[in-house]
This record gives C-alpha cells, structure tokens and sequence, in this order.
DNA sequence: GTGAAAGCGCTAACAT
DNA sequence: ATGTTAGCGCTTTCAC
C-alpha cells in the first residue's frame, strides 16, 4: 500500500507538501499541487486514516450504539443521525448491542479505542458507564433511555404521559380490565410506561406482566394475562415487536383485537394498518430523535462547554381499529 | 487521556514492560505486572487503539456494510455475522449504504483507511468497486449480490429458482394471469428474480413493474398493474418492504389478497403471519447468509491464499393463505 | 511557498 | 525478564 512518502518521492516533492496539497490546506503552489494529485492517483494512494487520526487525535466517524438493529424505532434513529451527520461530513457506524450490557460494554469500548468523534446510545440498563468516554473528553448523547449518572446531553420521549394518555384512550372506549405489557424492570422506557399505564388505571393493579422487549416474551405473558380468571378486555403493548407476540397469542385464543381485546401497542410498525383491525398506535418521533441527537453531539463536538440539555420530544397517539369494539 | 508512558512512569518501568502486561505477552515478573495493573487501573488508562492498530497494522473490526437497515433481511444478516464475529473476538460495525453508491462508496472509503480486518458487503449496483480495498489487502465478502469483477467470496442465495418456484406454485394454484413486481434493474437479486418469473409464466409477459425496493414504490406499481385492462390475478412480489405497499394498494381497491389477487412475497417478515390472510412467502436464510459469510471472512483474514469461493445457499417457499383462492 | 524534523501512542526487534 | 530504540503514516510547527 502507497504512503505518503511514496508519493512525495514520485512527485519530487516533501512529504508536508504532499500533505497540504492533499487537504487543500493554505497556499500551494498550482504547479506542484497538480504534480501530487497525479502522482497519488498513478499510486493508488489512500491515506491512511488511522496515522491521521492518530496525529490530529480525531476522526470524522461517530458511533451509534443501539439496543435492537431488529427493532424498526431504533433503526429509524439510525436512519436520523445518519442523515444529519452525513450533511456534515461525519460517518456513523452502528453498533449493535442486543439489550446486552456485555455487548455494550465491547462497543463503548471499541468507540473509545477507535477514538470515534462521539457516540449516540440508547443506554442498555441501569448500569451503563460512559465515564470512560467522558473522562477522554468523547461527548456522548443518550437517545430514549437516560443515562444515569452525571448529566450529558439526552433526548427522550414523555413516554410515560404517552402510555397513560393510551390507557385512557382503551378506559373512553368502555374496557374495565385493562392490562399492560411491558419491558424489562430496570429499563426506563419500560419502567415509565407501567407507570403511565398505572397513573390511568390505578396504582393498585395486578393486570400486568414485564419481559423482554421480544415477541415471544411478550406471547407467553399475554397467554398468561388471557389465562387469568379476570382476564383482561384490553391491552396497552410497550413495542411494536412484542405486540407481534400478543397478536399471536390472541389468534392462537381465536380472539379478535379490538371486538374482544383492545390493543394500544407503541410504535408505528409499517405493518400497523396491513393487519385487521388496523393498530392503533402510540407513534413515536424516532427519526426526529436520531436526528436532535446528531445535531446535539455535533454541536458539544465543537464546544464541550456547552451546558448539559435534555429534550423531550411527544408521542402521538394514532386511532385506528383495534382500540374499538 | 493517560497514555502508556503515563502507566509507564507510575508503574517505575518502560514501557515495554507495560505493553507486555498489558497484553500478557511472553514472560513478565508476576510482581511487576500488578504494580503495572494497578498503575493503569488508577490512572483509568485506556489503550489508544489507533496507535495499537496503527503498530499492528491490523484491527479487530470487521465492517458490514449493507443496503438498507430497516430491511428485515439485511438486519437478520447482520446478527449471524455479528454472532459469529464476537466469539471470534471481532466487533462489528454496520454501515448503512441505503441503496445509494455514494454513500455506498463513502462507507468503503472509511472502512479502508480506518483499515478494518475485513468487510461484509451487499453491493448497491453494478458499479461497486472494492479494488481499493483488495489492492490494500482487506478482504471482503459479497452477501446477497455477487460482486462483478474480479473472484472474492459470495455467499447468495438461489433466487432465480426460489422465484420460479414461486409462480409456479402460483400457476398451480389456479392464477392465471401472474404478474410481478421487481427491484431495480441492475440489482442482481431484482434482476433474478424477474428472470425466475419469466422461466414460469412465459418470456413475453409484460405483467410486471420495476421499482425500488421500497414500499411506496411498489405500491405506485401495484396500482398500475390492477388498472391494466386485463390485471393480473396474482403477484409475486420481490421484497417484504415492497409487499406492504403491495398490500396497501390491494386494500385500497377492496382487493383481498388470496381470493381476489394472489400473493407471494420474498423474505418471511415477522408480520407476515399477523395479517389477513397470512401471507404465503419464500423465506431466505438471511441469518446463515451472515454466518456463513462472517466464516469466510474470518477464514480469509486467516488465510488470504485461499481460493475464492462462492456459496449459494437454499430459499424455501412457505405456503400460507395468501396464495390460495 | 516549501522542507526538515518532531511526535501522536503504541509494539516489536534487539540488547542486556 | 526488562529496557532501549526504531518506526507504523501522517500532520504541523518552525525555519528558510
């Protein structure tokens, strides 16, 4: 592979002039710049990142660290800070840490290693530590999940007023028994839409279940609700991947959503209006999120004094069929 | 940012010594390598991967640079590669070329001067060019699409068939006038799959549509096709984002899939048993593409005189109600 | 405007 | 077993 100093050989010229004329930096002469252009290309050079990196201590990459690559919300926040990074000539590579604090452990320690610019997380549980990457001066935005600990950037979702707002949606409607299925105890997302769906139908409930974030979790747990004496006559789902569970279980019942259990489920999954009756939905932002988050790392990249902010963007509850007798 | 020396001057020896320790490397005084631990562990000393890698000559990365993130298909990829990177010791970063060559381009840019150990790749078009990398010694392998040009690892699957079968499944099921909707032309698997349908129903059918693989499109395509004087009765539909602007079209004109058009689609999304009637779909072994080209790569990384292979693996058509009158 | 030279942080000969 | 030293490929003062 052609370094720099083989080009500079080829072009006659010292490896510093190679390197201004190749970064376009301050004044070379036209003549010689041309002669580096043409030698580079005839070598096949490609500069090689990591010695650039290395000597300038940055790079134009940052890392978006999420918790489910399968889950549309998340991908849908990828496709958001991609497209505002890009604008600004920043590459992202996503990393996929599955829920798993292992994982997430390896990538924040990738990030840091590789010296990416910044990283966008969706914080896995209650335990994750970014304080390595602070302490290196890496700025780091949380994106649906706050991190706890000291204070950075955040932007979340009021998701806890989205899911009680959805519980009194199935109550106008005229269920009595509403039951809730939700995330993984120590999961903040999970954690505040039990809350909300407990602010709407009372503190005292026992008409819910928690798994993982999963479809086959969720199947097993609407079964067991459905099994109970007192099942309930509707269901406020926490994702969209779950519900794909709990709409199995009710055909595996032969119960239709909606006529025989309302369904509220979060996200607006592309295949919400193809099943019957369409979901209703709580929609959530999830472009807008990764695209606030993007905008807010790059804008602490280029001043780490800026105060710590977080934003809270509204879901929006989307009325369809399976919320109606 | 603490630095080797740092760890070096503390710990009272060079650092050599550190580095030794720090990578268990041959034979270093059991004493000397816990002051040299602790040392690092109270200055949170964190390697700078870039000088490691920079040294080596090598990373533990690999780069999976694929089409479209929120493509089912892609993202079931991108575990089996990432499940099998990780025991192996390797991180795995996701690059999403969104079906677009720049992007595409940019992605192997940044995969080559970050100089990653190797790359996954789903070439967007017939313009792919990974010479860059080769030149340099980074090996890649081609999932899904091959990769014109010179011989590398592939591992695809045998699409033409999987789509032949489908319309004849289709023609045996009593459709008579079969159309097709298609990706891009000069996207292999696009192309491929048309060419399947053709080898069912005839070479001079003009029922079919290109666009691109996404939703929108395809519905735009359905529509088309249904306002045809003589519409077709049945579709074969070339991705799962597509169907559900397929599916959209047909409820728009009170079409029920099944009875009044058939429908098989490519890719068995989590959804497609969820709607009404279930849908009848060719399912690709998206996750063993990931393993098995995550094998290859490994297997080259360790061995680059072996001889390029190229792995075809099997789709499976399963039947559910959406192909049935 | 251009070159010489130092140095980013690390690892791997080579000495000892 | 440990230290000294060179150097990975690049950018950037500092002279000229």
């Amino acid at each position: 592979m052609a370094t720099i100093s083989d080009v500079a050989a080829r072009a006659g010229v010292s490896t510093a002039t190679v390197s201004r004329a190749l970064n376009g930096k301050s004044t070379v002469d036209p003549e010689l710049a041309a002669r580096v252009l043409l030698a580079a290309e005839e070598l096949g050079y490609h500069p090689n990142g990591l010695a650039r990196n290395l000597r300038r201590q940055e790079t134009a990459v940052l890392a978006l660290i999420i918790s489910d690559v399968e889950n549309p919300f998340f991908t849908a926040i990828a496709r958001g800070v991609e497209d505002l990074a890009q604008v600004s000539g920043y590459s992202v590579v996503l990393c996929n840490s599955d829920e798993n604090e292992d994982k997430e452990r390896r990538y924040i320690d990738v990030a840091l290693q590789e010296r990416v610019a910044g990283v966008v997380l969706s914080p896995t549980g209650r335990s994750t530590n970014v304080e390595h990457l602070r302490r290196q001066g890496t700025p780091v935005v949380a994106v649906d999940r706050p991190l706890n600990g000291p204070d950075g950037d955040q932007v979340l979702v009021d998701t806890r007023r989205a899911a009680r707002d959805a519980a009194r949606h199935l109550a106008d409607g005229g269920y009595r028994r509403i039951g809730c299925l939700s995330g993984p105890a120590g999961v903040r997302t999970a954690d505040d839409r039990l809350d909300g769906f407990r602010d709407a139908v009372g503190e005292d409930t026992t008409l819910f279940r928690r798994t993982e974030y999963r479809a086959e979790g969720a199947r097993l747990a609407a079964l067991d609700l459905l099994d109970l004496p007192e099942p309930p006559d509707a269901l406020l789902v926490a994702n969209s991947t779950m519900t794909i569970g709990v709409l199995q279980a009710l055909t595996g019942r032969h119960l239709r959503p909606g006529r025989d259990v309302g369904i509220v489920s979060f996200d607006d999954a592309p295949w919400a209006t193809l099943i019957d009756p369409p979901l209703t939905v709580v929609a959530q932002p999830a472009y807008d999120i990764g695209r606030v988050a993007a905008q807010l790392l790059l804008a602490r990249i280029a001043d780490g004094t800026r105060a710590p902010t977080t934003t809270t963007l509204e879901a929006r509850l989307i009325e369809r069929q399976s919320s109606r007798r």
